[in-house]
DNA sequence: ATTTACTTTTTGACTACTCAAAGTTGTCAT
DNA sequence: ATGACAACTTTGAGTAGTCAAAAAGTAAAT
């Protein structure tokens, strides 16, 4: 069984890969996993050993079919469990990443496959990222709209928060955003990088790059 | 944070305690705990090191009140999943004790007071066993009394098994017997060893060595 | 073609946990 | 007392994961 050092570090590489063919840089993962950069091209070393990656030195790293299968799996755990605690447990959706990030590493396939039911098969965390199926073990398309670049006017519906910062995530709470949310441009401001949007329940105010961290669709 | 090997260190040494002044031998932490003696002779140093029990050479171990505030919560942690695993998630409770042993780590205090809470604050897990509270953190009196040495033709009620591996498990499963079942003894002969039940369900014939490894209370 | 700055890798060291095998010690039967 | 034996501890070694600091490579600026 890998460890969950091992999880993390592969999971970590999968969400950094834009695709299949791109490699990762060492340093964007010594900072995403909050060790130093002599740590991750030991570890590279070993995990390449074990088949689960591919170290091209000095370029980067990309997994291999293996890792990658591991990686996705840990990912749909983390969303599940993420899911879970926030329907079922009532947990607050900003304060989940952290619990899952531990769960992942020791919740069973036998134990998933409950949670899944339970939840009635899922589609997507609470933050609007997708989960994972337990066949079709494939990511995100994405719509690649955002508040930022979406057509001013139309009738949208907030898909998922790209930046799940905690102050992000306190931030858009406050402004009642959140996946499901129906939201319209009112309008938007070239020069001042100011982005205004009605919503159900009243109306937002936001910056231009805190726009480009919710994704959204038109409906 | 203690790692997780030393919370089952100090989860082994409660569970195996018969009271505060009762020491346990490091063989059978080793056998417990599948490990080497020579290892726990290292690790039970480490601990001992770090305040969390006291080793006396070639005597045995006792926790000291920090360590054993410590393998209680853990526990705590550990029944109060299991209650989740079979009430909630529909596990069956002969299978629940091993994925149980991994959450017990991963569960924070947070999710563990929201299961608590989604559960009705439960006094014993799906063996009986009793779950210590949040606040009196106090482990099992216990009837004493079993199908082994109980008062034959009195109304019984089952409150825990006392022998969880999973053989034993396997066969009161079979017999119908488990936490909350209602029998009466009905005949128990000393030559044969066997003992014969009368349960709601029918009848349950099983040897003396085994009714001993189920406790009972008068109702 | 050098220099400079930045990134990545290497090296040496340390903690946590574990085992196999050798060495001790306490107890109990002679 | 004297062994004998079982239980326990010590020793030496290995894996996994980590860091600090030195070395090496890359690429852009002069
Ligand atoms: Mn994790
Ligand atoms: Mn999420
Ligand atoms: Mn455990
Ligand atoms: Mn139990």
């Amino acid at each position: 069984m890998p460890t969950s050092t091992v999880e993390n570090y592969l999971k970590a590489v999968l969400v950094r890969s834009a695709d299949t063919e791109s490699v990762v840089s060492t340093g964007a993962l010594a900072e995403a996993l909050g060790v130093t950069p002599g740590t991750i091209t030991t570890m590279v070393k070993s995990l390449a050993a074990q088949g689960l990656l591919e170290h091209h030195p000095r370029e980067g790293v990309r997994l291999t079919r293996e890792g990658r299968a591991l990686a996705m799996a840990v990912v749909r755990k983390h969303r599940i469990v993420e899911t879970f605690l926030v329907q079922v447990l009532k947990m607050d959706w900003k304060e989940v990443h952290g619990e899952a990030e531990a769960l992942e590493h020791a919740i069973s396939e036998r134990v998933l496959a409950r949670l899944d039911a339970l939840l009635g098969h899922p589609a997507s965390d609470p933050h609007g990222d997708p989960i994972p199926g337990a066949k079709s073990p494939q990511l995100d398309p994405g719509s690649g709209q955002t508040l930022a670049t979406c057509e001013p006017q139309t009738q949208l519906r907030v898909e998922r928060i790209l930046d799940q910062s905690a102050p992000f995530l306190e931030f858009i709470q406050r402004t009642g955003l959140k996946p499901g949310s129906r939201v319209r441009v009112r309008e938007r401001d070239r020069a001042s990088g100011v982005v205004r949007c009605e919503l159900r329940t009243g109306e937002a105010t936001l910056g231009l790059p805190e726009a480009a961290k919710i994704e959204v669709r038109a409906t």
